[in-house]
DNA sequence: GCAAAAATAAACCGAACGGTCTATTTTTGC
DNA sequence: GCAAAAATAGACCGTTCGGTTTATTTTTGC
């Protein structure tokens, strides 16, 4: 009625919103069942479309040799990933300390494991198990974003360091693997289990990595 | 021509060989592709065998509800995680203290990441995620193995708490956990990059805890 | 408000899915 | 060695897969 914004472009057009609909719904078929779990009917049934409305707002694009199916998996992926990440960016933006930081990072996944951004669990985790042997395409997006995800972490590290807030001795790279490691390793096991007792185990582990950054004596 | 053991009873029938032979080639398939991603055509293809070759070795037994090919899902998965099992004990039951049988393990996923007894990978991370939000009654044989592991870790730690080897102070239930959580998040990232390094990088953490369960001064 | 363009529904496609069934071959037990 | 039993090949089944196409409806730009 009101609103129908007869002199401004549209934020989005109508195709726009129902790509988004479709990657939105479809992220959480895709995270919890795998690429080869989730069907076309699935997806279908998630947004309320037939075929022709999926069909009709992808493909068109990039001509290239890839489904529309393994096109919408990329998408999702990558949007289950935005989602998860500026998430926990709302949580950490507002500490200063790079300690806090880690910690809150380690505080948020220990709170939703069991009830994560997007269902199914870490979507890094779930599309790296699921893509490293079978979809090259998804993989190689898997790493890019495990790797987006080590450099930020080394990065603020050693941004920590030169302030003098962690170590000089600490290999930040060394660091975010291991801190990432743990943490994947405990949400694989707290999400086998339904139950978040053993990410709790390895969350003080990670506390105590994060701990043992202080400068000596500190 | 000779031994056709006409006065002894075959260590193996003929159904049992071929039913194994399912078994082993079935393994590698749903250790790389999980459940989904594995059709029955590809366990034709694996094994030589046709259809009728295939469900005639299944199924006769329990007549529940369960298809063939979940059946074989899960004998796969249990041959595969017996298989690893079983290659561990080969190289730890010939050391004496339990530190160095730790230890030995970490040596052994160090040199299996990128060459794992079954290909794909260690059966029960991949199991893991690929059941966990999908396949229940394949997920509670994942929890089985994991809980058995996890138990047998806290067990020698324990006993070695007895003898004065370890710590007393030290939470062998914890310690389990972190360590099959910190070794399992190693894998993952050393299958995501096939590159062995990451594992190394939690290598180097998994070693030092088991230093860590060393009597203060020793 | 209306014509052009975009989005969508729905019928349709061939291929592959998991599974069954029967005829044939191979093992088995005596 | 031979009959009974077990194992296997392969045709067949209905269903679902991902994908295409065409007709219709809805947005869009003027």
């Amino acid at each position: 009625m009101f609103d129908r914004r007869p002199f401004f472009k549209p934020i989005m057009t109508k195709s726009e919103r129902t790509r988004h609909l479709i990657i939105e719904r479809s992220a959480e078929l895709f995270n919890r069942q795998g690429f080869h779990g989730t069907s076309m009917s699935d997806i279908m049934r998630a947004t309320g479309l037939t075929k022709g409305g999926i069909y009709g707002n992808f493909k068109r694009e990039g001509a290239d040799k890839k489904g529309v199916k393994e096109e919408i998996a990329i998408a999702a992926f990558e949007y289950a990933v935005r989602e998860v990440t500026s998430t926990i960016r709302e949580r950490t933006k507002k500490l200063t300390g790079t300690l806090d930081k880690l910690r809150a990072t380690v505080y948020f996944y220990q709170e939703r494991v069991l009830n994560p951004t997007i269902k199914g669990g870490c979507p890094i985790q779930n599309t790296s198990v699921d893509a490293d042997d079978n979809h090259p395409w998804l993989r190689d997006r898997v790493r890019e974003k495990m790797t987006e995800w080590r450099e930020r972490t080394a990065y603020v590290v050693r941004r920590a360091q030169r302030s003098g807030e962690i170590r000089p001795e600490v290999d930040a790279d060394e660091f975010a693997t291991l801190f990432i490691a743990t943490l994947e390793g405990g949400v694989m096991l707290s999400q086998l289990y339904k139950d978040g007792s053993y990410f709790d185990v390895t969350a003080r582990q990670l506390l105590r990595m994060i701990d043992d950054l202080k400068p000596n004596g500190l």
